[in-house]
DNA sequence: CTTCGTTCCTGTACGC
DNA sequence: TGCGTACAGGAACGAA
């Protein structure tokens, strides 16, 4: 499934073949895709058609595409296009003449532009993501809504808004791990008002996002810290080595995600390098820590696996699940 | 307000 | 071969 790396190089790949162009037609083969837009399919196209993509920004795993009015120059981002992968989403950038995606959900096309492919495509197995149009808003730190650390992307790509905007439904989210207005001092003092353990800390999108699953245990992993550490207990430095641990995965991950990029496609695939790289404890129940040789061990939490050694990552006095 | 369990959704894997 | 069930999980939602 996308995790944030693969979101960001979907972004990426968005702002090279979609960003700038103009949303001829929409068309919806499945409403359930975009059962979050209140308003109906109706409404869903309307808003785009006619519309243009002014960019594309990211905040965790939630990217949104402001919109230009109809067809003035004078970029008014008041409304964008919010998309969600969720589990098995996936935006591709294909001729019309590709054949239908078994679970093609929703097409966009786009005004020509070069030898550039016309069709923006939304295909879902699962439905847990969607996309839907809404309203941005100010963002709560008044900095750019969105983005991604010059410093892991070589510079030439901020994927922010000149804009200090989010989508409504994604203020409440906080900015993740590689955001470089991330703010570990404000986590910090959240962790440590919080009556809670860390794993589902790290797991709740207001406190930081971007952080799903298999990043939260493999963090936990590299941090060497237990996911029932209850975190009114952490200490300055250990909220900044979790943190640090979980950009590291994340940033490596980027790297990789980053090079095994097609660029005719803005697609999951990323996710393919990804997953062949090693992960060092998820998903390894009985293989040998990486670092000890102790079994990995799974436990079930949250109605969710987690993977984690017992040796290194210790169980804390005051486990909070 | 905070905390935490439930639910949505469908394809795949596996036991019988 | 086919049936039933567990599992994958982001995030909205509601209960306490």
């Amino acid at each position: 499934m996308p995790e944030l790396p693969e979101v960001e190089v979907v972004r990426r790949g968005l702002e090279r073949w979609v960003a700038g162009r103009r949303i001829k037609a929409v068309s919806v083969p499945d409403p359930r895709s975009i059962r979050r837009h209140a308003l109906g399919v109706e409404d869903f196209r309307g808003n785009l058609e006619g519309a243009t993509v002014l960019s594309v920004v990211r905040r965790g795993k939630f990217l949104w595409m402001p919109l230009s009015d109809s067809a003035t120059t004078v970029p008014s981002p008041e409304v964008a296009l919010v998309a969600h992968l969720g589990m098995s989403g996936q935006l591709l950038v294909e001729s019309p003449e590709q054949p239908h995606e078994k679970h093609l959900k929703v097409r966009l096309s786009l005004e020509a532009r070069g030898d550039d492919p016309e069709e923006l495509r939304f295909v879902d197995q699962r439905i847990f993501g969607g996309l839907f149009i809404t309203s941005l808003v100010p963002t709560a730190d008044g900095l750019p809504g969105g983005g991604i650390a010059s410093t892991f992307t070589g510079g030439s790509s901020l994927g922010t808004t000149p804009w200090a905007l989010v989508p409504e439904e994604a203020a409440h989210i906080g900015r993740d791990p590689l955001d470089p207005h991330f703010d570990l001092e404000a986590l910090h003092l959240k962790l440590r008002s919080r009556k809670t353990g860390l794993k589902r800390a790290l797991l709740d999108q207001s406190l930081v996002s971007g952080i799903g699953n298999i990043y939260a245990d493999e963090a936990l992993w590299a941090a060497r810290m237990h996911y029932a550490r209850p975190t009114d207990t952490m200490r300055r430095p250990d909220t900044e080595r979790i943190i640090h641990a979980a950009r590291d995965v994340m940033a490596r991950a980027l790297a990789a995600g980053g090079t095994s990029f097609d660029s005719l496609y803005v697609n999951v695939n990323g996710a393919s390098g990804y997953f062949a790289r090693s992960l060092n404890a998820y998903g390894r129940e009985g293989d040998p820590c990486p670092r000890c040789g102790t079994k990995i061990r799974r436990d079930t939490f949250m109605n969710r696996s987690s993977y984690s050694c017992a040796v290194c990552q210790g169980r804390p006095r005051n486990a909070r699940m």
